[in-house]
DNA sequence: CTCTCCCT
């Protein structure tokens, strides 16, 4: 039923409704006329109840007795498979039906529903995933959102959605169940909805605290501690003892000395210590079930506060604490501290032995220490990566996170965690600098493709990227096993064993991921030859979990079916293993490392320091570019599925990430090129340590300009263009000119060159190579092109010269005039270099008359050789300065001194009236 | 020098 009902299905619908009734010793029958007048009259109901009260079970059935189911179908979330399924059969049973007719359940890769079914049990990813599909839920009359209190990031999401449905949705009932007491914080989100508090049906539990180590003279350890607790127990009666601890390390020290202690006979008799937490193997978890007739001390990790229920526990140790995920702000990576756990999780370890008879709960801490800790845990939502959320919400159209109606919005730093990890993954469509973080953002084409896959972000990456590859193949046989638990299992009683089986997967290439495709392609191998039976067994001496096996092979199977619809077909012959990697690393750009010197240490993304965990290929002998599937932070940080990279791979996958940067650019002649020293930077990683690449690549403008500059101007290039002779002697020619007639400013300089370079050639010659292809057509059409301009450069400047005669003419013969100008002694005027085989030919009279155009500075220069007194007397001395160049201007006066000296202190004494004479200069 | 748990 994907759509409405129509009428007639509803009337057939409304027939199929079953007689309901509540078994009495439910505390939840005693509600039930309340229930039933409060969800008739509300669109939303909070029911608060602990484990026992029936809730699960019995709310689908008032639900039908009011009429829910037909018109819609009853929904009911869980948060975990198991919990769907034995809820099904369970009201299944109850109401007298086959499971999958009136009741039906749907878990990932199993639906049980048919088209007369009026509940559907399912996890909460399941509806979270139909909402894809139909945005306003409108299969469902009822949604019963069950065990809310565990706020997972699931529940948290589909809250939120929901809450943003029901004002679309007024026909549409909604009812949250919570076992704790945290139902105002629920009720106040949906508007004051009533809270029904139905009574649970547990026993007394007798919590005692047992703190250990506070004492200066206790120095029990938690191990110390726990066997303590244990023969408290054990003076009380008969009875087994779960005992909560934070990880599978604790749980091995305490078994080793429980056990230790059991066979010396000083620890408690005919007692079996059984491990129990989520990684081990599927036989190991059973044991639990199993009959026995002695005593059981169970030692579990949190498994056993929520998805297992171990039968007949009289007795509880609290160690306090767990394993909680939380997300490195800083490293953008999962945390695994261990901490004390919230009072609500505290209480609901103690109620673990208060279902069949009173219990007895020993806490190792404090009740200071108890009323000390936070009531509730923090919903997962506070801690967690939210990729995968924005990803889902952004393709639904809810963009704006900010505004979203979660129960307890996530802190703005980590929505932009959530967000720059799908820029990593280049989900998004590219945004300018200056849009607002807020901003709704839309989709890529590659975001819409991965919001469709139900996978990972990181994974669904690799998926689309080993499409381009050809290695689509491979890199879903990877994605799919690093989605599920790990399929290979490690029992501690046969560790060597276990190793060696998985051991014959790991190949040459030191590959985590190729040991998945191998181990995949055997297993599909032995398959097609065994019967189920057989594959089983096959499995099971492998050290192999059937079940995660056969949920590799349905996951495996599902991407293969969706993307088909994204046309996206599989590779028919096996990939090069370098494609696979390279599709890998494209969802795992943040996840590299690179190994510091010889040590077995890297350094990753962030500044992040990492080891490679003991169970991977890369352990030992670890490459110098790794790339991990998962990195997590527990006593350190610890890569786990690791291969070995080119870390180019990741320069060519993260054109929107790298940050470059370049050293001075340099003219390189033998190639007759520019080129300049880049380095890439990924996450501050050195993925391009240096390398030399071609300038006008980068900046075509620069390279034509260091081409210009360095083949043309400076000429270094070997090669001899008729141009370049010209210039060369056009240069040298003004230059010389320049220097002359004073004017410094015109003596070309390498800039002005080169903008006439840059003016006549085109932009995009770069190189010596670009420069001959362009010239031999250019040059042939005007030969004249880059060739320097005598009187351009000169400025009109030209008629200067007569002042600045090239030669001595009152000399026979006429002597060649060096004018070398020395900037630093501008004042001290000029020097004529004479040969030296005509100085006793020069006429010293004649002497200060060669140069007009240095007149001024001649006499400005003597002038100021006059003794002090004599030039006191000579104010203003511009004055007689300037009449005195005015009236030599063009040489001596006709009939005056000949000597420059004599005619220049005759000048003065008529201009001043002070008698200066030619001897009181002093020109050395 | 290895790490709670769950889900599409």
């Amino acid at each position: 039923m994907a759509r409405r009902p129509t009428p007639e299905d509803i009337e057939r619908r409304r027939l199929l409704v079953p007689a309901v009734s509540y078994p009495t010793e439910l505390p939840i029958a005693a509600c039930r006329d309340q229930l039933l007048a409060t969800i008739a009259d509300h669109q939303v109901v909070i029911v608060a109840g602990e484990t026992g009260s029936g809730k699960s079970t019995q709310l689908p059935k008032l639900c039908l007795e009011l009429g829910r189911g037909v018109e819609g179908l009853i929904g009911h979330t869980q948060p975990r498979r198991v919990a769907a399924r034995t809820i099904a059969e369970r009201v299944a049973h109850e109401l007298g039906t086959p499971l999958g007719t009136t009741v039906g359940y749907s878990v990932r890769f199993t639906d049980r529903v048919g088209a007369d079914t009026l509940v559907k049990v399912m996890t909460d990813g399941i509806l979270l995933a139909e909402i894809q599909r139909d945005r306003l839920l409108r299969r469902y009359d009822t949604i019963i959102v069950d065990e809310a209190h565990e706020r997972s990031l699931n529940i948290d999401f589909l809250l939120g959605y929901l809450t943003h449905l029901l004002p679309q949705r007024r026909d549409l009932k909604l009812i949250v169940t919570s076992a704790t007491l945290d139902t105002a914080r629920f009720s106040r989100h949906f508007g004051g909805a009533p809270v029904i508090e139905v009574s649970g049906r547990s026993y007394p539990v007798d919590v005692r605290y047992r703190p250990y180590g506070e004492d200066p003279d206790d120095d029990r350890d938690q191990v110390g501690a726990i066997a303590d607790a244990v023969d408290e127990l054990y003076r009380e009666g008969d009875g087994d003892i779960l005992v909560f601890l934070s990880g599978e390390r604790e749980i091995h020290d305490v078994a080793d000395y429980l056990r230790r202690s059991i066979s010396d006979g000083a620890g408690p008799r005919h007692t079996e210590v059984l491990p129990l937490y989520a990684r081990m193997s599927a036989a190991e978890q059973h044991r639990v079930f199993d009959q026995h007739t002695g005593r059981r001390v169970i030692l579990s990790t949190n498994v056993a506060e929520t998805s297992i229920t171990v039968p007949g526990v009289r007795y509880v140790i609290d160690a306090g604490t767990a394993r909680i995920s939380r997300y490195s702000r800083r490293l953008k990576v999962q945390r695994l501290p261990i901490e004390p756990v919230s009072q609500a999780s505290a209480n609901q370890r103690a109620g673990r032995c208060g279902r069949v008879a009173p219990g007895i709960c020993i806490r190792l801490y404090g009740e200071d220490d108890f009323a000390q800790r936070v009531p509730f845990t923090e919903p997962e939502i506070l801690r967690t990566n939210l990729a995968s959320v924005i990803l889902q919400m952004t393709a639904l159209g809810l963009g704006d996170i900010a505004s979203f109606p979660f129960v307890e919005p996530p802190d703005a730093r980590s929505v932009a965690d959530g967000i720059a990890l799908l820029d990593e993954l280049a989900a998004f469509e590219q945004v300018g600098e200056d849009t607002p973080p807020g901003a709704s953002r839309h989709l890529s084409r590659l975001g819409k493709r991965l919001a469709r896959l139900p996978i990972d972000p990181r994974l669904g990456r690799m998926v689309l990227e080993a499409d381009r590859l050809g290695c689509a193949r491979e890199v879903m046989i990877v994605a799919a096993v690093l989605s599920i638990q790990d399929p290979r299992e490690r029992p501690a009683e046969k560790l060597e064993a276990a190793t060696a089986a998985h051991q014959r997967f790991a190949g040459e290439d030191g590959s985590d991921f190729l040991t998945f495709v191998r181990l995949w392609d055997h297993l599909r191998a032995r398959q097609r030859e065994l019967t189920g039976n057989q594959f089983r067994r096959l499995c099971r001496d492998e050290f192999l979990n059937y079940l995660r096996v056969r949920e590799w092979e349905d996951l495996f199977s599902q991407l293969r079916h969706i993307t088909s619809g994204l046309d996206i077909r599989l590779n028919t012959t096996p990939a090069h293993p370098d494609h696979v990697h390279q599709a890998l690393l494209s969802g795992l750009l943040s996840q590299i490392g690179m190994r510091e010197g010889e040590t077995k240490e890297f350094r990753g993304a962030r500044n992040a320091k990492f080891m490679i965990g003991r169970g991977s290929a890369q352990a030992k002998r670890p490459a110098k570019w790794v790339m991990a599937a998962e990195l997590v932070e527990t006593n350190r940080l610890w890569a786990r599925v690791a291969a070995r990279i080119q870390p180019e791979w990741a320069e060519e996958l993260a054109p929107h990430l790298v940050r470059r940067s370049y050293g001075e650019p340099l003219w390189e002649e033998q190639s007759g090129t520019s080129t300049v020293i880049e380095r890439v930077m990924l996450y501050g990683l050195p993925i391009v340590a240096g390398r030399r690449v071609l300038l006008a690549r980068l900046d075509r403008a620069l390279a034509h300009q260091m081409f210009v500059r360095h083949a043309l101007v400076l000429g270094e290039w070997e090669r001899e263009f008729p141009f370049v002779q010209h210039n060369h002697e056009v240069l040298t020619d003004v230059a010389s000119i320049a220097e002359r007639i004073r004017r410094l400013d015109l003596i070309p300089n390498d800039d002005d060159v080169e903008r006439f370079y840059l003016t006549h050639i085109p932009d995009d010659v770069t190189s010596t190579r670009h420069f001959e292809r362009w010239w031999r057509d250019a040059g042939r059409k005007n030969p004249a092109l880059l060739n320097l301009m005598r009187d351009e450069l000169l400025k009109g400047q030209a008629d200067a010269l007569e002042e600045f005669p090239a030669e001595w003419a009152d000399h026979e013969p006429p002597l060649p005039l060096d004018y070398d100008f020395d900037p630093a002694h501008q004042d001290g005027g000029m020097t004529v270099r004479l040969p030296l085989l005509v100085l006793n030919q020069v006429k010293p009279e004649a002497f200060g008359w060669m140069v007009p155009g240095l007149r001024e500075d001649l006499v400005t220069a003597y002038f100021k050789t006059l003794p002090k007194t004599l030039r006191r007397e000579l104010i203003p001395a511009a004055e007689h300065i300037g009449q005195a160049v005015e009236a030599l201007r063009d040489g001596p006066r006709p009939g005056g001194p000949l000597s420059f000296a004599a005619a220049l202190a005759r000048e003065l004494t008529e201009s001043s009236g002070q008698t200066v004479r030619a001897s009181d200069f002093d020109p050395h």
